[in-house]
DNA sequence: AATGAATGAGGATTCATTCAT
DNA sequence: TATGAATGAATCCTCATTCAT
């Protein structure tokens, strides 16, 4: 049973550490620069090694595409213990944001590569995904019109979508450096500044 | 005199030659597929001569990504006709989403891609044009204080970055496909309604 | 006792499986597509466990070889029926030309594929299998100078080589699709006219 | 002027000698290694140069296919200075079979490998070529039924089918080692022994 | 001003094989 | 007996770039 149990364990660890090489190749240099190769030279593996626990690259892809939502579920999930509901949908902005800014590479892969989705449009899991993370927020939208932050006939769909839109555009332009023309100010504080100007605007929601 | 004029249409002529087709390979095969040689092919001239027009790929790149600029800015221009000054902001808004999902290479040239950027971070025209641009969102913010849609002490430079934000991530959530989720509906009217709301939210500003 | 026997049954069927799947994979993919890998994928076992019970791809290669002269006399063993020694002969002719088209894979490799020769040339066992052909010719072509359809001085080697260089041209270029360029007839049919006139001129051997 | 044909012939014999290795390449060591690294190694150039002077794989293989026709055909011209019909066409097997045995890997890749046919169907030269050639034997044989060594009634088709397959047979057993299990003669002896008792078997045919 | 020729580096994959277990 | 893991070498091909001419 050790036995078993260690060569499982090891190999849990090598797909991890390709998967973290990954990452931090995403992250470094791109995701032009990442390369089976490279990533096999960072782990000091052979590139075919690589292929005994990935398909191929889509394979790889994906599975950083996986991973990088369990993780942005985990750092959204947080928000749950805000008590109030507005406070909380706010709160999930900013987690959001947070998350975003924390994790380039990650978001990048999740929000903004082309790459990933064509290769593997076929596959189910990827809109899933996605799905339940606009589910998450519609759910908070419903939230706060019951408790009286929103008008009842507002239409938690596309609020949740705005919603999505105003943080994926402060930080995919943040991410892009599209803020360095404002060079003489904390980049971050003006998206905080933003995002807090945007949540005043919701209020007229109610 | 007119020897060196001669010269020097022909020299604007094959740099514009290249340009267009530059542009071109973007439009039709994305950015990954567009490489130096493959504009040579299709401009009829060795890759080499490529080379005596702009240093290298990027400094291509830039070029057309102040072209780009150019564009944008024209196809925002016609809304400066609209009299009223929040209808304006309206405009714009609806202007940039055309333009964005219309132009999506030059679009992903502007607000999305790495490349330019990184490679030409120490020019400071790629900063000038990104400058005008938020600078027209400014002003018409500005306009609207004046006129009355929005409250004196709101920040012009928060309100145009909020601004940008949301259509922004309208538009290149859009072009990568993340709004395929939601595969039963139009994913173009999504953007609609989503602006609409959007505009909606603006009216507390007042 | 039993035990080893049981053993040996294990380790004879375990052979039979893997020779059963190369073929399998000769016929559907062709001889290219044919790995060590892929047959190891087939049957379910690790690459490594082929090595047990094939030193290399070419000892795979000369059981398949084996096999398949197995399989070509088997299917030659039917004009044995026939009465008729010139009959047999021709019937012969056809039951090859039949075999081949219909095992395109296993001919390729008895007939038409360098690697199983080159690797093994060694082997006398290679040699008795194409012999053991030939002989099979030669018989017969002696059947018919006995009953008086060869004359009595024809040499019966040159005889039996001519008579399979025939069909081996005809099932070779057909299998390599050189007929192809006769687009507007059904080769088969084509195969089967040239070969009715050949036996033809074998009447002027009377 | 000069410059331009010194350049055209350096292209040329490039070109050439890229042909040449190939061909060498594939008489030494087989089709399947073949390949356009060792190509490159071979000529001492790099890889990426092969690829100015043919677009891929394939390209270099119709190119030595071509080229191999137009060898074929000069071997065959020859045939056309002897006086007799049916002695012509004697000739032309034989020096089918001389051509045959003298390029070896050259006949391989005219009428046995599968590669070039499959990845060119669309090419209508190959089958031209093809075409070309068995128009000549057949015109051959009408001939020898002008001048009366043949039937009236005979078909040229089929004839030439025939014709072709026997002495393909005999180059392509040759060529594939089948009959070195005649191991106490002289293997060429027997081709032209084979081929004598064929023609004689022709003239049946009157 | 223009280019033909060349290349080194790199891309994703696949393979036959080995070896410790 | 069986294998999981690993790999070096190979495959075709594309790229941005340089340089002599």
């Amino acid at each position: 049973m050790s036995i078993a149990d260690r060569k499982d364990r090891e190999k849990k660890e090598l797909t991890e550490l390709i998967l973290k090489e990954a990452r931090a190749l995403f992250l470094e240099e791109g995701f032009e620069k990442t390369s089976i190769r490279r990533i096999a030279d960072r782990i000091e593996y052979s590139p075919a090694t690589i292929y005994l626990y990935f398909k191929d690259k889509n394979d790889l892809l994906l599975a950083l595409h996986q991973e990088s939502f369990t993780h942005l579920f985990e750092a959204l999930s947080s928000v749950a213990s805000v008590p109030d509901a507005f406070e909380r949908l706010v709160a999930l902005g900013k987690a959001y944001i947070e998350y975003g800014l924390k994790n380039p590479e990650e978001y990048e892969l999740m929000f903004m590569l082309s790459a990933p989705l064509e290769a593997l449009e076929c596959r189910h899991e990827l809109w899933c995904d996605g799905q339940k993370a606009i589910d998450l927020v519609k759910m908070m939208v419903d939230d706060c019109k019951a408790h009286g932050y929103f008008r009842k006939d507002l239409d938690p769909d596309t609020t949740a979508i705005m919603l999505w839109a105003q943080v994926h555009g402060l930080v995919s332009l943040y991410l892009k450096q599209r803020f360095k023309m404002f060079q003489d100010q904390d980049q971050k504080k003006l998206i905080d500044k933003t995002f807090g100007l945007f949540i005043k605007t919701l209020q007229c929601f109610r």
